[in-house]
DNA sequence: TTGATTGCAAATATTTTGCAGGCAT
DNA sequence: ATGCCTGCAAAATATTTGCAATCAA
């Protein structure tokens, strides 16, 4: 089941032009079925467990290829701005869990009008913007407890 | 007018007990009278201007001193998420001119509660909530026609 | 006077680039 | 066979730290 947005992603990076090596398999793998954000070198080091010759270079070089692509986004956050997660297809919000790193989409409803009243009564064009929700996910909670 | 937010921001600083020396005064200075996010760098340049003896070094500890203060925030953005800008006062959110930095806060109204709701179905306890808007502001428009 | 702050230089951390060899196409 | 991709080393960037001199309190 993950297995079949792994395949997506590498057809679709194949279509971009790229070339699929053994490499890409591993970084598209593991980020495709992460629920977690995940930074270069936590990818890295999960890479080298299933290929120890893989370095940290093609892994941010990987991730730029899916970055280019629109497979993965950069995700922000109050304390580092190096993490990415599956982007969402259509304009979904992202929840994500501050313990953790888990992350969630949701959908966004009609919050863009609203925006763009918000923004127009600035005098600004709103042409996008940027939702997030910090929170704890129900495992964090449990184990708080 | 912009001089009463300097003298209430150095006042601050003060009585969380850092001390009050000419380099803070100006890069203080510029942050407050600044209406457009500002990178590290960007206040830098426009301290050397004033006192061509002030280095970089200390931009970086005052900005922290002034972050820890509450007094700024680091602004995220697609593109870099090193620039800083005044904290509002209140629940706001930043509304970004993507053309030139040029910043506004704007009132959120009761979003809070919708997202709490939202995060709920995803089992999230949300504790927190991230909203900016990107456009065009007014003067940018203008001069791209 | 005293110790926090400054500015230089150096260290660290992060990301990017050059290049020779390897591999997908 | 061609030229993109890899991995190493090195470079470039961004940020932090050590330290002696300076300056606010």
């Amino acid at each position: 089941m993950t297995d079949l947005l792994k395949i997506e992603w590498l057809t679709q990076l194949q279509n971009k032009g790229f070339r699929i090596t053994n490499p890409m398999k591993i970084i598209v793998d593991i980020l495709a079925k992460s629920n977690h954000l995940l930074n270069p070198t936590e990818v890295y080091l999960q890479a080298k467990k299933i290929n120890p010759r893989i370095g940290l270079v093609t892994v941010y070089r990987t991730i730029e290829k899916m970055e280019q692509t629109g497979l993965i986004d950069r995700v922000h956050m109050p304390d580092g701005c190096q993490s990415f997660f599956h982007s969402s297809d259509g304009h979904q919000h992202l929840l994500i869990c501050t313990a953790c790193g888990k992350a969630n989409y949701f959908e966004g409803e009609n919050l863009g009008q609203f925006f763009q009243k918000m923004g127009g009564q600035f005098g600004y064009d709103v042409h996008d913007h940027w939702l997030q929700l910090f929170g704890m996910c129900d495992e964090c909670q449990k184990g708080k407890e």
